[in-house]
DNA sequence: CCCGTGATTTAT
DNA sequence: TAAATCACGGGG
């Protein structure tokens, strides 16, 4: 399958967040191939984003992967334990060149699920019960940016590689979906602290799926756009 | 709804 | 030092 080149990375963040729905997520892990069709993405624009691990020109250890080119991967660790996997985007060219990414929050299991199933019940904290695999239901495998990270086996070992030449995490697309299907496009999970930015509508996922994360954040009152379009299949 | 978990970054 | 954090799972 056509995997993603440099080309389709080197967008700004808004269009790379809604062309990446449908688009596979791809991890070899000892020759068995997991795969995920994205559901759920949300943009992060940058200097002036509030939300953004690089506001303001923020640049140290943990946010270099966001300087580099575009298909660059950003894994981080939030609350002490769980990782997040995004995808650098920006373009030198058009004056997009800002430490700019898409953050991966949630897929649809395709390949690999029982590989998934079972990473997915290993404790994730000292503290946490052990669980049996089978009482996991599939669409709790991917349903959230580390829940994706703990099925798929993505921690910082995979943290700023370029994903168009990497031998074991990549994306491909394999075409768009002759119907249009409704994306909903609403404000992002988990920034209440980003001010202005906390209600701009910077999420995409698609509404019939089951594999969405949250689907009824505080929004602020504010209700979703729903826009049709076709996705990447 | 609330809580505990928990490592790392950044601010004070 | 201390506060804050792009979650998750489990329990009322």
């Amino acid at each position: 399958m056509p995997r993603l080149t440099r080309p389709d990375f080197t967008l700004d963040p808004v269009t790379l967040a809604k062309s990446l729905l449908g688009v596979r997520l791809v991890r070899k892990l000892g020759g068995e191939r997991l795969v995920g069709r994205i559901v759920e993405t949300e943009a992060y624009c940058g200097p002036d984003d509030k939300a953004a691990h690089s506001v303001g020109w923020r640049r140290t250890n943990r946010t270099e992967p966001m300087y580099a080119k575009a298909g660059t991967s950003y894994v981080f660790l939030t609350y002490g334990m769980h990782h997040c996997f995004n995808v650098v985007c920006g373009d030198k060219n058009e004056g997009l060149d800002q430490p700019v990414a898409i953050l991966i929050r949630a897929l649809e299991p395709l390949e690999g699920i029982e590989t998934m199933r079972r990473l997915r019940a290993a404790p994730a904290s000292k503290n946490a019960r052990v669980r049996d695999p089978k009482s996991i239901r599939d669409r709790d495998l991917c349903s959230g940016p580390a829940k994706l990270c703990q099925a798929m086996s993505i921690d910082r070992g995979v943290n700023a590689v370029d994903l168009v030449s990497h031998r074991s995490v990549w994306l491909e697309r394999i075409g768009e979906t002759p119907e249009p299907v409704r994306v909903i496009n609403a404000p992002r999970v988990g920034v209440d602290y980003a001010e202005e930015w906390a209600k701009r509508p910077l999420r995409w996922f698609v509404e019939q799926s089951a594999h969405v994360s949250v689907r009824h954040p505080n929004s602020g009152g504010l209700h979703p756009k729903v826009e049709m379009r076709r996705i990447g299949v």
